[in-house]
DNA sequence: GTATCGCTTTTAATTATTTAATACTGTTTT
DNA sequence: AAAACAGTATTAAATAATTAAAAGCGATAC
């Protein structure tokens, strides 16, 4: 009983508001439904009855215990009177009673990208002991998600729990290289068989059009603009793989092509020989693709991922001597 | 500095054993060390001089923090003399100074055999909010192990987060059925084509051979020992797999086998008829791939995989109108 | 000079606390 | 009478706080 109505009087306490020290939850959720409460109230006149709890819950997305609170600080505040069912505007609320909302960490959406990048980036090496305190500190990511986060990846086989606690980066070995390259082999092979039946109306075909047309052009002038290949590179696996409509692919493609991305970005060694060598095995696959020849494809495409899977082992021999 | 000194004495407190309320982290670690020791010591003469704190952790596989406890204990106990770097055995360690290991969770290493069996055994439906409390009580592992364990499933699109916190149970719907069924086709046809290419002195041959023995005896008794097929499904499917080396495949394996297990276990329907045409299939492709017949192998898988296909999906649809 | 120790600092596992969500119950309104 | 609603109680999720363990760092003994 208590425990409810102090809600009421809890933010009159000195201070108005909480001491950072007592929120074990951040009270995030109530912040932002306070302010879609105040805009929702902007549209209404003075004197206009408010809606019931259940409803406003429906409109700011929260449930009726964060509605509850809002509308306490509301009454509080003067901006509406609260009695029972009956809840009336007051007055037309100003930009100075919102509540400013904690700066979060919107950080954490990002995380996977950034966390691959700086791996990649940096060539970490393997069984490097992952610190979760300090991944937290240089991310700007609560531990707790860091935790969950490792917990997905150690699924790929990336990192591995200690025995002594913490996690391990196990990657990028070159086992790991191998496997990896010989799984998107897998995949990629079975994405071409796919696009070979795609109906003639299907999207991939003009997207392939349009694919073809830029290789041919970045051909022309390879001299001077070949890094722009890695962006085409993507752009064509995605096209490929984009006709095979399984969840279990599309999470595996996600890592694979961020992976094959930034080495084909960051191993510099003949990079426009390779780049231009890629252009025409690309050309090749599409050719086939288009006339339907599925043979033709699939040995285009092992070609084509045969080079890929060297480049990526001998970038990493490059590191492993430098 | 008194955080330290104070191990020395804190297991002289009243009660000898800390009280569980205090006990933020376990001292599990701790206790395992001491009892280690005890054996270490008991291999020893009286009067006999133990090694350095170091190399003593390296015996137990703790940290020197946690031998400096142990240490402490063992003086206080009267079972060595302690000063320094002389450390010496007093007397022999008997039974009864063993110190008993809380009863932890062991439960933890099989969380996912038995969360999968729970899914699939109760027939949970799609769409159902999962509360990490409740699975916390269920299957007597700690909540943020769980949190930590579907995270890791969220990468299988099995779970996913709700935006109200918690987390949802996605699968099994048809689509996933659908997509698990076609991913499978795909790992197991690579399989295939990567067991044609095995050596003949590779494992695998001898393994095939006793795989088929079995097969056709059952056959012989499949009116009344049908049930057996499902132990010799999964073991049909491990060999053939078991050749393709790759960490990635494996994990996926892990999940599919215990699905497709499961339901080949619990959907009753035709069960003697669907066994024995699958004993069927699977000589068949046995025949193929001992007479290194690539493509004949890959025809005869995929009418297999099909069959397996059809009747997860037929299993499903029954259990939608129960 | 180097191996070892005493002590300090840092990290990770786990509990505890706070906020939010949900379930339940009786009352009012239609 | 039935539906909608607010008040109350319970439960769960997020996250801070706490403790065990690990890692680090001079000092010291050999």
């Amino acid at each position: 009983m208590f425990f409810i109505i102090s809600y009421k009087y809890r933010s009159a306490m000195p201070g108005g508001q909480q001491r950072k020290k007592d929120m074990a939850r951040s009270d995030a959720r109530y912040r932002e439904a306070y302010n879609t409460l105040l805009d929702h109230c902007a549209t209404l006149p003075p004197g206009a009855v408010l809606p019931a709890e259940s409803a406003l819950s429906a409109i700011a997305g929260v449930s009726r215990t964060v509605i509850r609170r809002c509308l306490s600080r509301l009454e509080e505040t003067g901006l509406i009177s609260w009695d029972g069912r009956d809840k009336r505007i007051l007055r037309t609320p100003a930009p100075e009673d919102r509540i400013v909302l904690a700066d979060g960490h919107g950080a954490s959406d990002d995380l996977e990208r950034r966390f691959l990048d700086w791996i990649l980036r940096f060539d970490v090496p393997a069984n490097t002991p992952l610190s979760v305190a300090e991944l937290s500190r240089n991310f700007d990511v609560p531990q707790h998600e860091l935790k969950e986060f490792l917990a997905g990846l150690s699924r790929f086989g990336l990192v591995a729990r200690r025995k002594q606690g913490g996690w391990m980066l196990l990657g990028f070995t070159r086992e790991f290289a191998v496997e990896l390259s010989d799984f998107r082999t897998v995949l990629e092979l079975n994405a071409i068989s796919h696009v070979i039946d795609a109906p003639v109306d299907h999207p991939v075909w003009p997207r392939l059009r349009e694919i073809r047309a830029a290789h041919l052009a970045l051909r022309s002038r390879i001299d001077t603009d070949f890094h722009e290949f890695s962006k085409l590179d993507e752009a064509f696996h995605e096209a490929v793989n984009s006709v095979v409509k399984n969840r279990f692919v599309a999470e595996f493609q996600k890592v694979i092509s961020l992976i094959f991305h930034y080495h084909y970005m960051w191993d510099k060694t003949h990079e426009k020989i390779r780049n231009a060598a890629a252009i025409g095995e690309h050309l090749a696959i599409i050719d086939a693709l288009e006339a339907r020849d599925g043979d033709a494809a699939r040995d285009a495409a092992r070609r084509h991922l045969k080079t890929s899977k060297t480049t990526l082992l001998s970038s990493l021999r490059a590191h492993e001597f430098a």
